[in-house]
DNA sequence: TATTGTTATACTCTATAACTATA
DNA sequence: TATAGTTATAGAGTATAACAATA
């Protein structure tokens, strides 16, 4: 399992692991201590996009911890009220969330009396949404916290110019791509 | 389940749906059978960002088909390549990847021959991390991929200096946030 | 005692098929 | 028959604890 199968000099198998390490710190100036290099990858533009989204979405969570609010239940709460009287179909599609998955979140949602699900009297299958007085309430506060401690952040980071810029680029990669 | 806790006044639970949405449309131009608004959504950049990088690996997907890469293993490939003599745990902790879950995709490139694991001479718990030549090889081919058909693509869509500035802003993010 | 690689395990996300009640 | 909501389920991705070999 450990054997190389990429030479048939197996001598080189055994060849001592230091070697290796004291060659490619002489080549490029690493040591085995050090940080590794990350070459091509700084370049790439999906693992830098990867990378910034778990540590925006990692900053999202911590600025909403009093409200226990994820990002996906926050897109919610937003679409729901933006969008009064649209069933369950309609706003977890737009979401890109597949309905069997939506249920949960849902039901997570309406016991925190967040918002609730109306059978629909035009036609009895669907679920109308709305946010209860509450949720509109806790959707309030949680847009006054991304606004003062998120998007702040994320202003002093870059510049309100720049955040504008990133937010245009990122909007044509997903729309357009 | 279906009963909305919000109000008092009973008699609005069983109000008529259909009246929710016809104001919903008179209000904000919105019919039934439209698309939804996005609202302060399309604003957020946690949003933007988490549905442009599913775009974009599910590009780099499409692109790397022949080669049956996902953007996970490509940047292992390449961080080895760039890090001759490094270990499963260094390799691993670069990446953001846990050690536990970084053996199963040792295992899967190990497996194909992309790349092998050597136990150290110096510290015999640890494995030194190489591609074979046959991972060389197709590194090289899915490291041309990349360029011509996806960065390709993104340049076409942002253009050279946007897409530029893009990686910059992300990776500061990445880095700083 | 501490560390490397590993196993086992669990929890979240995501994805598909199929059921029910309505249409 | 087709659709809305739901259930069950399976697969990725991610997280922690603990073990064997080695230091």
């Amino acid at each position: 399992m450990t054997v190389s199968k990429t030479s048939e000099k197996s001598s080189e198998k055994t060849a001592d692991t230091a070697k290796v390490r004291k060659d490619a710190a002489e080549t490029q100036g690493q040591g085995p201590g050090e940080a590794l290099q990350l070459g091509e990858l700084s370049e790439q533009l999906g693992y830098v996009l990867k990378r910034a989204q778990l540590k925006v979405f990692e900053n999202f969570l911590r600025c909403m911890a009093s409200l226990q609010l994820t990002p996906a239940q926050f897109s919610v709460l937003l679409l729901v009220e933006k969008n009064p009287g649209r069933n369950q179909t309609e706003i977890a599609s737009t979401l890109g969330i597949l309905r069997p998955n939506f249920v949960a979140m849902l039901d997570n949602l309406e016991s925190r009396d967040l918002c609730a699900r109306i059978r629909s009297t035009n036609d009895r299958r669907s679920h109308i949404l709305v946010l209860t007085d509450k949720g509109k309430a806790v959707l309030a506060r949680a847009k006054k916290l991304v606004a003062t401690k998120h998007e702040a952040r994320l202003n002093e980071l870059l510049g309100p110019s720049n955040r504008e810029a990133l937010l245009g680029m990122l909007s044509k990669i997903a729309n357009e791509f």
